[in-house]
RNA sequence: GGAGAGGUGGCCGAGUGGUUUAAGGCGCACGCCUGGAAAGUGUGUAUACGUUGACCCGUAUCGAGGGUUCGAAUCCCUCCCUCUCCGCCA
Protein backbone atom coordinates (compact mmCIF):
# COMPACT_ATOMS: atom_id res chain seq x y z
CA UNK A 1 0.00 0.00 0.00
CA UNK A 2 0.89 3.40 -0.73
CA UNK A 3 1.65 6.44 1.98
CA UNK A 4 -2.27 7.90 1.65
CA UNK A 5 -0.17 11.14 2.19
CA UNK A 6 1.25 10.91 -1.20
CA UNK A 7 -2.81 11.22 -2.54
CA UNK A 8 -3.67 14.04 -0.50
CA UNK A 9 -0.56 16.12 -0.81
CA UNK A 10 0.60 15.49 -4.77
CA UNK A 11 -2.12 13.58 -6.16
CA UNK A 12 -1.43 14.59 -9.77
CA UNK A 13 2.23 13.56 -9.65
CA UNK A 14 1.44 10.39 -7.78
CA UNK A 15 -1.05 9.62 -10.51
CA UNK A 16 1.74 10.31 -13.37
CA UNK A 17 4.12 7.94 -11.58
CA UNK A 18 1.69 5.51 -11.47
CA UNK A 19 0.86 5.80 -15.11
CA UNK A 20 4.61 5.28 -15.60
CA UNK A 21 4.09 1.57 -14.19
CA UNK A 22 0.84 1.34 -16.77
CA UNK A 23 -1.29 1.84 -13.75
CA UNK A 24 -5.04 3.73 -14.64
CA UNK A 25 -5.69 5.48 -11.22
CA UNK A 26 -9.33 6.37 -10.85
CA UNK A 27 -8.71 10.12 -9.57
CA UNK A 28 -12.57 11.27 -9.47
CA UNK A 29 -13.74 8.25 -7.36
CA UNK A 30 -10.73 8.48 -4.95
CA UNK A 31 -11.40 12.77 -4.63
CA UNK A 32 -15.20 11.86 -4.14
CA UNK A 33 -14.53 9.42 -1.50
CA UNK A 34 -11.82 11.39 0.37
CA UNK A 35 -14.16 14.20 0.33
CA UNK A 36 -17.07 12.68 1.75
CA UNK A 37 -14.61 11.07 4.69
CA UNK A 38 -13.64 13.68 5.70
CA UNK A 39 -17.00 15.36 6.07
CA UNK A 40 -18.13 12.38 7.76
CA UNK A 41 -15.28 11.49 10.20
CA UNK A 42 -15.38 15.37 11.34
CA UNK A 43 -19.38 14.96 11.90
CA UNK A 44 -19.23 12.13 13.16
CA UNK A 45 -16.31 12.44 15.71
CA UNK A 46 -18.03 16.04 16.99
CA UNK A 47 -20.94 13.94 17.42
CA UNK A 48 -19.77 11.03 19.70
CA UNK A 49 -18.08 13.98 21.63
CA UNK A 50 -20.92 15.16 22.39
CA UNK A 51 -22.64 11.73 23.08
CA UNK A 52 -19.86 11.75 25.85
CA UNK A 53 -20.12 14.48 27.39
CA UNK A 54 -23.63 14.09 28.12
CA UNK A 55 -23.60 10.78 29.14
CA UNK A 56 -21.42 11.69 31.73
CA UNK A 57 -23.59 14.50 32.74
CA UNK A 58 -26.48 11.86 33.06
CA UNK A 59 -24.31 9.73 35.34
CA UNK A 60 -23.44 12.52 37.69
CA UNK A 61 -27.37 13.69 37.48
CA UNK A 62 -27.99 10.03 38.47
CA UNK A 63 -25.34 10.27 41.69
CA UNK A 64 -26.72 13.43 42.84
CA UNK A 65 -30.42 11.90 42.64
CA UNK A 66 -32.22 14.18 39.82
CA UNK A 67 -34.84 13.82 37.41
CA UNK A 68 -32.61 12.18 34.25
CA UNK A 69 -35.78 11.59 32.00
CA UNK A 70 -35.31 14.98 30.55
CA UNK A 71 -31.77 14.22 29.69
CA UNK A 72 -32.39 10.72 28.22
CA UNK A 73 -34.87 12.59 25.45
CA UNK A 74 -32.25 14.46 24.22
CA UNK A 75 -29.86 11.55 23.91
CA UNK A 76 -32.49 9.81 21.67
CA UNK A 77 -31.65 11.55 18.58
CA UNK A 78 -28.13 11.96 19.10
CA UNK A 79 -27.58 8.05 19.05
CA UNK A 80 -29.46 7.65 16.18
CA UNK A 81 -27.13 10.75 14.29
CA UNK A 82 -24.17 9.01 15.64
CA UNK A 83 -25.04 5.34 14.40
CA UNK A 84 -26.32 6.55 10.66
CA UNK A 85 -23.54 8.75 10.36
CA UNK A 86 -20.48 6.03 11.63
CA UNK A 87 -22.25 3.56 9.50
CA UNK A 88 -21.64 5.13 6.41
CA UNK A 89 -18.25 6.73 7.23
CA UNK A 90 -17.33 2.81 7.81
CA UNK A 91 -18.61 2.32 4.32
CA UNK A 92 -16.66 5.14 2.95
CA UNK A 93 -13.74 4.25 4.50
CA UNK A 94 -13.97 0.60 3.59
CA UNK A 95 -14.25 1.86 0.17
CA UNK A 96 -11.21 3.76 0.13
CA UNK A 97 -9.34 0.97 1.44
CA UNK A 98 -10.62 -1.24 -1.24
CA UNK A 99 -9.05 1.23 -3.83
CA UNK A 100 -5.84 2.03 -1.90
CA UNK A 101 -5.25 -1.42 -1.45
CA UNK A 102 -5.58 -2.48 -5.05
CA UNK A 103 -2.55 0.04 -6.16
CA UNK A 104 0.44 -1.07 -7.18
CA UNK A 105 4.03 0.35 -5.68
CA UNK A 106 5.58 3.35 -7.11
CA UNK A 107 8.60 2.03 -9.62
CA UNK A 108 12.03 3.91 -8.70
CA UNK A 109 13.50 6.40 -10.74
CA UNK A 110 16.23 3.69 -11.89
CA UNK A 111 13.80 1.49 -13.51
CA UNK A 112 13.58 1.06 -16.86
CA UNK A 113 10.40 2.79 -18.72
CA UNK A 114 8.35 -0.30 -21.11
CA UNK A 115 5.67 -2.33 -21.71
CA UNK A 116 6.68 -5.95 -21.61
CA UNK A 117 9.64 -8.22 -20.63
CA UNK A 118 11.92 -7.27 -24.10
CA UNK A 119 11.89 -3.91 -22.55
CA UNK A 120 13.80 -5.19 -19.39
CA UNK A 121 17.31 -3.74 -19.24
CA UNK A 122 20.53 -6.31 -19.20
CA UNK A 123 22.61 -5.08 -16.05
CA UNK A 124 25.55 -7.91 -15.98
CA UNK A 125 26.36 -11.30 -17.80
CA UNK A 126 28.53 -13.77 -15.80
CA UNK A 127 30.09 -17.03 -17.16
CA UNK A 128 31.40 -18.92 -20.13
CA UNK A 129 28.11 -20.54 -22.02
CA UNK A 130 29.28 -24.28 -21.91
CA UNK A 131 30.21 -25.40 -25.77
CA UNK A 132 28.93 -29.58 -26.47
CA UNK A 133 30.30 -30.97 -29.32
CA UNK A 134 27.03 -33.37 -29.31
CA UNK A 135 23.45 -32.68 -29.43
CA UNK A 136 21.85 -31.55 -25.98
CA UNK A 137 19.51 -33.09 -24.04
CA UNK A 138 16.77 -31.40 -21.34
CA UNK A 139 16.68 -32.23 -18.17
CA UNK A 140 13.28 -34.12 -18.57
CA UNK A 141 15.55 -36.53 -21.27
CA UNK A 142 18.48 -36.96 -19.13
CA UNK A 143 16.37 -37.66 -15.76
CA UNK A 144 14.42 -39.97 -17.42
CA UNK A 145 17.72 -41.81 -18.96
CA UNK A 146 18.89 -42.14 -15.57
CA UNK A 147 15.55 -43.25 -14.47
CA UNK A 148 15.81 -40.90 -11.66
CA UNK A 149 12.91 -38.62 -12.95
CA UNK A 150 9.38 -39.32 -13.21
CA UNK A 151 6.54 -37.19 -14.05
CA UNK A 152 4.28 -39.51 -15.51
CA UNK A 153 4.08 -41.42 -11.92
CA UNK A 154 3.76 -37.72 -10.54
CA UNK A 155 1.12 -37.11 -12.57
CA UNK A 156 -0.92 -40.23 -11.44
CA UNK A 157 -0.15 -39.45 -7.40
CA UNK A 158 -1.45 -36.21 -8.31
CA UNK A 159 -1.86 -34.59 -11.43
CA UNK A 160 0.50 -32.37 -13.82
CA UNK A 161 3.03 -30.27 -13.05
CA UNK A 162 4.48 -32.26 -10.35
CA UNK A 163 7.59 -34.95 -10.07
CA UNK A 164 8.85 -37.54 -8.41
CA UNK A 165 12.47 -37.98 -7.96
CA UNK A 166 14.70 -40.78 -7.16
CA UNK A 167 18.47 -41.97 -5.79
CA UNK A 168 21.29 -39.65 -6.51
CA UNK A 169 19.30 -37.06 -8.14
CA UNK A 170 16.73 -36.76 -5.16
CA UNK A 171 20.17 -36.41 -3.29
CA UNK A 172 21.67 -33.35 -5.44
CA UNK A 173 18.33 -31.65 -5.14
CA UNK A 174 18.63 -31.67 -1.60
CA UNK A 175 22.25 -30.73 -1.81
CA UNK A 176 21.72 -27.72 -3.89
CA UNK A 177 18.89 -26.79 -0.62
CA UNK A 178 21.34 -27.30 1.80
CA UNK A 179 24.82 -25.68 0.15
CA UNK A 180 22.54 -22.70 -0.19
CA UNK A 181 21.36 -22.52 3.02
CA UNK A 182 25.22 -22.57 4.35
CA UNK A 183 26.57 -20.37 2.11
CA UNK A 184 24.02 -17.83 3.52
CA UNK A 185 24.22 -17.94 7.05
CA UNK A 186 27.86 -19.03 6.82
CA UNK A 187 28.82 -16.23 4.54
CA UNK A 188 26.06 -13.81 4.05
CA UNK A 189 24.74 -13.29 7.76
CA UNK A 190 21.31 -14.77 7.17
CA UNK A 191 19.91 -16.17 10.34
CA UNK A 192 18.47 -19.76 8.88
CA UNK A 193 14.55 -19.53 10.19
CA UNK A 194 11.94 -22.51 9.98
CA UNK A 195 8.45 -21.52 9.08
CA UNK A 196 4.73 -22.55 8.56
CA UNK A 197 4.11 -23.34 4.90
CA UNK A 198 0.16 -22.72 5.61
CA UNK A 199 -0.51 -19.06 6.39
CA UNK A 200 -3.52 -16.90 6.68
CA UNK A 201 -5.06 -14.32 5.12
CA UNK A 202 -3.64 -11.15 6.87
CA UNK A 203 -0.08 -12.71 5.98
CA UNK A 204 -1.15 -12.55 2.04
CA UNK A 205 -2.02 -9.23 2.22
CA UNK A 206 0.23 -8.42 4.04
CA UNK A 207 2.68 -9.21 1.48
CA UNK A 208 0.40 -8.17 -0.99
CA UNK A 209 -0.61 -11.68 -3.13
CA UNK A 210 -4.00 -10.60 -1.75
CA UNK A 211 -6.65 -10.00 -2.41
CA UNK A 212 -5.59 -9.67 -6.51
CA UNK A 213 -3.71 -12.60 -6.76
CA UNK A 214 -6.27 -14.82 -4.90
CA UNK A 215 -6.52 -17.66 -7.85
CA UNK A 216 -3.18 -17.97 -7.84
CA UNK A 217 -2.89 -19.82 -4.75
CA UNK A 218 -3.97 -23.17 -3.25
CA UNK A 219 -6.49 -22.80 -0.25
CA UNK A 220 -7.60 -24.96 2.79
CA UNK A 221 -11.03 -25.98 2.30
CA UNK A 222 -12.19 -25.68 6.61
CA UNK A 223 -9.88 -23.24 7.46
CA UNK A 224 -9.74 -20.83 4.41
CA UNK A 225 -5.08 -21.47 5.21
CA UNK A 226 -3.11 -20.73 2.19
CA UNK A 227 -0.44 -22.89 0.71
CA UNK A 228 2.41 -20.39 0.26
CA UNK A 229 3.24 -19.26 -2.26
CA UNK A 230 7.04 -18.52 -1.69
CA UNK A 231 8.38 -18.24 1.85
CA UNK A 232 8.85 -14.57 1.33
CA UNK A 233 4.71 -14.65 3.39
CA UNK A 234 5.98 -16.18 6.26
CA UNK A 235 9.11 -14.60 6.91
CA UNK A 236 8.75 -10.99 5.90
CA UNK A 237 5.07 -11.21 8.03
CA UNK A 238 7.23 -11.91 11.33
CA UNK A 239 7.20 -8.30 11.82
CA UNK A 240 4.14 -7.88 11.02
CA UNK A 241 1.82 -5.90 13.74
CA UNK A 242 5.61 -5.12 15.59
CA UNK A 243 7.36 -2.24 16.34
CA UNK A 244 11.26 -2.83 15.81
CA UNK A 245 13.86 -1.23 17.30
CA UNK A 246 16.06 0.73 15.19
CA UNK A 247 19.20 -1.09 16.48
CA UNK A 248 17.45 -4.14 15.63
CA UNK A 249 17.68 -3.05 11.55
CA UNK A 250 18.30 -5.23 9.86
CA UNK A 251 16.80 -8.75 10.18
CA UNK A 252 18.49 -10.87 7.56
CA UNK A 253 16.46 -14.23 7.25
CA UNK A 254 17.23 -17.18 5.07
CA UNK A 255 14.62 -20.10 4.96
CA UNK A 256 14.09 -23.34 2.92
CA UNK A 257 10.74 -23.88 2.44
CA UNK A 258 8.70 -25.64 -0.53
CA UNK A 259 6.59 -23.60 -2.75
CA UNK A 260 2.97 -24.19 -4.27
CA UNK A 261 1.64 -22.59 -7.06
CA UNK A 262 -1.83 -23.12 -9.24
CA UNK A 263 0.15 -21.84 -12.46
CA UNK A 264 -3.63 -20.49 -13.36
CA UNK A 265 -3.50 -18.74 -16.50
CA UNK A 266 -0.04 -20.44 -18.12
CA UNK A 267 -1.83 -23.31 -18.99
CA UNK A 268 0.16 -24.00 -21.77
CA UNK A 269 3.21 -22.01 -20.68
CA UNK A 270 6.96 -24.73 -19.93
CA UNK A 271 4.11 -27.57 -19.60
CA UNK A 272 7.47 -30.08 -20.41
CA UNK A 273 9.94 -30.64 -17.27
CA UNK A 274 10.54 -29.51 -13.86
CA UNK A 275 10.53 -25.65 -15.08
CA UNK A 276 7.27 -24.50 -14.12
CA UNK A 277 5.20 -26.80 -11.29
CA UNK A 278 2.94 -26.91 -8.58
CA UNK A 279 5.00 -27.26 -5.73
CA UNK A 280 8.96 -26.74 -6.33
CA UNK A 281 11.35 -25.66 -3.21
CA UNK A 282 12.79 -22.40 -2.96
CA UNK A 283 15.58 -20.93 -0.73
CA UNK A 284 14.66 -17.68 0.33
CA UNK A 285 16.22 -14.30 1.34
CA UNK A 286 14.53 -12.13 3.26
CA UNK A 287 15.73 -8.06 5.39
CA UNK A 288 14.25 -5.65 6.55
CA UNK A 289 15.62 -2.62 6.26
CA UNK A 290 16.41 0.65 7.47
CA UNK A 291 14.89 2.73 4.74
CA UNK A 292 17.71 5.19 4.02
CA UNK A 293 19.56 1.41 3.42
CA UNK A 294 17.33 -0.51 1.28
CA UNK A 295 18.76 0.14 -2.14
CA UNK A 296 22.27 -1.23 -0.82
CA UNK A 297 20.68 -3.92 0.48
CA UNK A 298 18.74 -4.60 -2.37
CA UNK A 299 22.49 -4.66 -4.65
CA UNK A 300 23.82 -6.38 -1.53
CA UNK A 301 21.18 -9.04 -1.52
CA UNK A 302 21.51 -9.78 -5.03
CA UNK A 303 25.03 -10.11 -4.82
CA UNK A 304 24.42 -13.29 -2.42
CA UNK A 305 21.76 -14.61 -4.67
CA UNK A 306 24.48 -14.13 -8.11
CA UNK A 307 27.17 -15.79 -5.22
CA UNK A 308 24.87 -19.49 -5.63
CA UNK A 309 25.58 -19.66 -9.23
CA UNK A 310 28.90 -18.00 -9.28
CA UNK A 311 30.00 -20.99 -7.06
CA UNK A 312 27.83 -23.56 -8.92
CA UNK A 313 29.90 -22.46 -12.32
CA UNK A 314 26.29 -21.35 -13.86
CA UNK A 315 25.89 -18.79 -16.49
CA UNK A 316 23.62 -16.16 -15.52
CA UNK A 317 22.46 -12.82 -16.36
CA UNK A 318 20.79 -10.00 -14.51
CA UNK A 319 18.46 -7.74 -15.95
CA UNK A 320 16.49 -4.90 -14.13
CA UNK A 321 12.57 -5.44 -14.75
CA UNK A 322 10.84 -2.64 -16.87
CA UNK A 323 8.10 -0.36 -15.34
CA UNK A 324 5.11 -2.77 -16.78
CA UNK A 325 7.08 -6.14 -16.15
CA UNK A 326 7.52 -4.98 -12.19
CA UNK A 327 5.51 -7.08 -10.04
CA UNK A 328 2.58 -5.13 -7.91
CA UNK A 329 4.59 -4.61 -4.63
CA UNK A 330 7.76 -4.31 -5.91
CA UNK A 331 9.72 -0.86 -6.74
CA UNK A 332 12.34 -2.06 -8.05
CA UNK A 333 13.39 -5.67 -9.13
CA UNK A 334 16.42 -7.70 -10.67
CA UNK A 335 15.73 -10.90 -12.49
CA UNK A 336 18.62 -13.74 -12.26
CA UNK A 337 18.47 -15.43 -15.43
CA UNK A 338 20.20 -18.86 -15.63
CA UNK A 339 21.49 -20.39 -18.80
CA UNK A 340 19.38 -23.18 -19.73
CA UNK A 341 21.16 -25.44 -22.78
CA UNK A 342 18.64 -27.10 -24.52
CA UNK A 343 16.47 -23.94 -24.81
CA UNK A 344 19.49 -21.83 -25.94
CA UNK A 345 18.19 -18.81 -23.80
CA UNK A 346 18.28 -17.60 -19.87
CA UNK A 347 15.62 -18.37 -17.61
CA UNK A 348 14.66 -16.58 -14.33
CA UNK A 349 15.88 -18.67 -11.69
CA UNK A 350 15.43 -15.62 -9.11
CA UNK A 351 13.74 -12.67 -8.65
CA UNK A 352 14.80 -9.97 -6.47
CA UNK A 353 13.24 -6.76 -4.78
CA UNK A 354 13.00 -4.21 -2.97
CA UNK A 355 9.57 -3.02 -1.59
CA UNK A 356 10.49 -0.43 -0.22
CA UNK A 357 7.08 0.35 2.64
CA UNK A 358 4.84 -0.93 0.61
CA UNK A 359 4.71 -4.15 2.22
CA UNK A 360 5.24 -2.92 5.38
CA UNK A 361 2.68 0.07 5.01
CA UNK A 362 0.17 -3.15 4.82
CA UNK A 363 1.53 -5.06 7.64
CA UNK A 364 1.72 -2.32 10.21
CA UNK A 365 5.75 -3.16 10.30
CA UNK A 366 7.86 -0.28 11.81
CA UNK A 367 10.20 0.62 13.82
CA UNK A 368 11.01 3.69 16.05
CA UNK A 369 13.25 6.20 15.23
CA UNK A 370 15.62 7.57 17.73
CA UNK A 371 14.78 11.33 18.79
CA UNK A 372 11.83 11.08 16.42
CA UNK A 373 8.67 10.89 17.28
CA UNK A 374 6.25 8.44 15.86
CA UNK A 375 7.21 5.42 13.82
CA UNK A 376 8.01 4.35 10.55
CA UNK A 377 7.32 1.99 8.33
CA UNK A 378 10.54 -0.33 7.49
CA UNK A 379 11.37 -1.35 3.99
CA UNK A 380 11.40 -5.09 3.24
CA UNK A 381 13.44 -6.74 0.62
CA UNK A 382 13.84 -10.35 -1.00
CA UNK A 383 15.22 -12.20 -3.33
CA UNK A 384 15.31 -16.27 -3.82
CA UNK A 385 18.62 -17.38 -3.47
CA UNK A 386 17.98 -19.54 -5.47
CA UNK A 387 14.69 -21.87 -7.07
CA UNK A 388 15.72 -25.17 -5.88
CA UNK A 389 13.96 -26.84 -8.84
CA UNK A 390 15.55 -24.97 -11.11
CA UNK A 391 18.86 -24.31 -10.31
CA UNK A 392 18.87 -28.60 -10.16
CA UNK A 393 17.72 -28.26 -14.19
CA UNK A 394 20.25 -25.48 -14.58
CA UNK A 395 22.68 -28.03 -13.41
CA UNK A 396 21.50 -31.00 -15.11
CA UNK A 397 21.49 -29.20 -18.11
CA UNK A 398 24.99 -27.46 -18.15
CA UNK A 399 27.02 -30.41 -16.51
CA UNK A 400 25.43 -33.07 -18.68
CA UNK A 401 27.99 -35.64 -20.41
CA UNK A 402 27.93 -37.20 -24.24
CA UNK A 403 26.61 -40.33 -23.20
CA UNK A 404 24.23 -38.84 -20.47
CA UNK A 405 25.49 -38.90 -17.29
CA UNK A 406 26.04 -35.68 -15.21
CA UNK A 407 29.22 -34.33 -13.22
CA UNK A 408 28.54 -32.86 -9.98
CA UNK A 409 29.48 -29.61 -9.67
CA UNK A 410 32.76 -28.99 -7.06
CA UNK A 411 31.16 -26.63 -4.73
CA UNK A 412 28.18 -29.51 -3.76
CA UNK A 413 30.77 -32.61 -3.20
CA UNK A 414 30.84 -32.01 0.87
CA UNK A 415 26.92 -33.01 0.77
CA UNK A 416 26.83 -35.53 -2.38
CA UNK A 417 28.24 -38.56 0.06
CA UNK A 418 31.24 -38.64 -2.73
CA UNK A 419 28.85 -39.15 -5.50
CA UNK A 420 31.06 -37.34 -8.32
CA UNK A 421 28.85 -37.95 -11.63
CA UNK A 422 24.98 -39.31 -11.57
CA UNK A 423 24.71 -42.19 -13.43
CA UNK A 424 21.78 -44.89 -14.87
CA UNK A 425 21.33 -47.07 -12.16
CA UNK A 426 21.36 -50.77 -12.77
C1' G B 1 -12.40 -34.23 19.77
C1' G B 2 -14.22 -33.52 25.36
C1' A B 3 -13.92 -30.60 30.15
C1' G B 4 -12.07 -26.35 32.61
C1' A B 5 -9.20 -21.58 33.42
C1' G B 6 -7.57 -17.30 31.19
C1' G B 7 -6.26 -12.79 27.46
C1' U B 8 -6.18 -5.19 30.68
C1' G B 9 -0.28 -0.30 28.69
C1' G B 10 7.03 -2.09 27.57
C1' C B 11 6.20 -5.70 32.00
C1' C B 12 3.33 -7.08 36.61
C1' G B 13 -1.43 -6.10 38.23
C1' A B 14 -6.46 -3.68 40.20
C1' G B 15 -10.91 -2.87 38.05
C1' U B 16 -18.87 -6.70 37.80
C1' G B 17 -22.62 -0.47 34.11
C1' G B 18 -21.39 6.19 35.33
C1' U B 19 -15.33 11.60 38.80
C1' U B 20 -11.69 5.52 35.04
C1' U B 21 -9.61 10.93 31.96
C1' A B 22 -7.65 2.51 33.10
C1' A B 23 -5.72 2.66 40.16
C1' G B 24 -1.09 0.93 42.04
C1' G B 25 3.72 -1.10 41.20
C1' C B 26 8.13 -2.30 38.16
C1' G B 27 11.04 -0.74 34.17
C1' C B 28 12.63 3.42 31.20
C1' A B 29 13.64 8.96 30.26
C1' C B 30 14.48 13.76 32.24
C1' G B 31 14.78 16.92 36.65
C1' C B 32 15.50 17.89 42.08
C1' C B 33 18.41 16.27 46.18
C1' U B 34 24.12 14.61 46.65
C1' G B 35 31.16 16.07 46.62
C1' G B 36 29.70 11.63 43.54
C1' A B 37 26.41 7.55 43.74
C1' A B 38 22.52 4.74 46.11
C1' A B 39 18.14 5.79 48.65
C1' G B 40 14.45 9.53 48.44
C1' U B 41 11.48 12.82 45.50
C1' G B 42 8.97 15.26 41.13
C1' U B 43 7.47 15.03 36.05
C1' G B 44 6.89 12.28 31.87
C1' U B 45 6.46 7.51 29.54
C1' A B 46 1.22 3.44 23.93
C1' U B 47 -0.83 3.16 18.87
C1' A B 48 -3.75 5.03 14.85
C1' C B 49 -6.64 8.77 12.66
C1' G B 50 -8.50 13.86 12.53
C1' U B 51 -7.34 19.15 13.51
C1' U B 52 -3.11 22.63 13.91
C1' G B 53 2.48 26.55 11.64
C1' A B 54 3.48 24.29 16.45
C1' C B 55 1.51 23.21 21.20
C1' C B 56 -3.28 22.04 22.57
C1' C B 57 -7.50 19.56 21.48
C1' G B 58 -10.96 15.69 19.47
C1' U B 59 -11.97 10.36 18.19
C1' A B 60 -10.90 5.20 18.45
C1' U B 61 -8.29 1.05 20.67
C1' C B 62 -8.58 -3.30 27.53
C1' G B 63 -7.38 -10.53 22.21
C1' A B 64 -10.85 -9.61 17.35
C1' G B 65 -15.68 -8.61 15.48
C1' G B 66 -20.84 -7.88 16.43
C1' G B 67 -24.96 -6.74 20.02
C1' U B 68 -27.66 -4.61 24.51
C1' U B 69 -27.56 0.49 26.83
C1' C B 70 -28.27 7.48 27.29
C1' G B 71 -23.39 5.33 28.69
C1' A B 72 -19.42 -1.01 28.15
C1' A B 73 -12.66 -2.99 30.09
C1' U B 74 -17.24 -4.50 32.90
C1' C B 75 -23.45 -7.56 30.45
C1' C B 76 -24.78 -10.91 25.85
C1' C B 77 -23.27 -13.55 21.08
C1' U B 78 -19.53 -15.36 17.52
C1' C B 79 -14.51 -16.14 16.51
C1' C B 80 -9.04 -16.21 17.59
C1' C B 81 -5.08 -17.22 20.88
C1' U B 82 -2.69 -19.13 25.62
C1' C B 83 -2.64 -22.58 29.77
C1' U B 84 -4.37 -27.30 32.58
C1' C B 85 -6.60 -32.22 32.46
C1' C B 86 -8.71 -36.36 29.40
C1' G B 87 -8.85 -38.84 24.54
C1' C B 88 -6.28 -39.56 19.84
C1' C B 89 -1.58 -39.17 17.53
C1' A B 90 4.28 -38.59 14.48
Amino acid sequence: MLDPQLFRKDLHGTVERLRKRRFDFDIDQYADLERVRKVLQVESQALRSERNTSSKAIGQAKAKGEDIAPLLREQDKLGSDLKSKELELNQVQEQLQNLLAGVPNLAHDSVPIGDEESENQEVRVWGDKPKFDFVVKDHVDLGNKLGMMDFDTAAKITGARFVVMHSHLACLHRALTQFMLDLHTGEHGYEETYVPYLVNPESLFGTGQLPKFAQDQFVTKDEGWYLIPTAEVPVTNLVRNEIVEAQDLPIKRVAHTPCFRREAGSYGKDTRGMIRQHQFEKVELVQIVHPEHSYEALEELTAHAEAVLQRLRLPYRVVSLCTGDLGFASAKTYDLEVWIPSQNRYREISSCSNFEAFQARRMQARFKQPGRQGNEPVHTLNGSGLAVGRTLVAVMENYQQHDGTIVVPQALAPYMRGISALQPIR
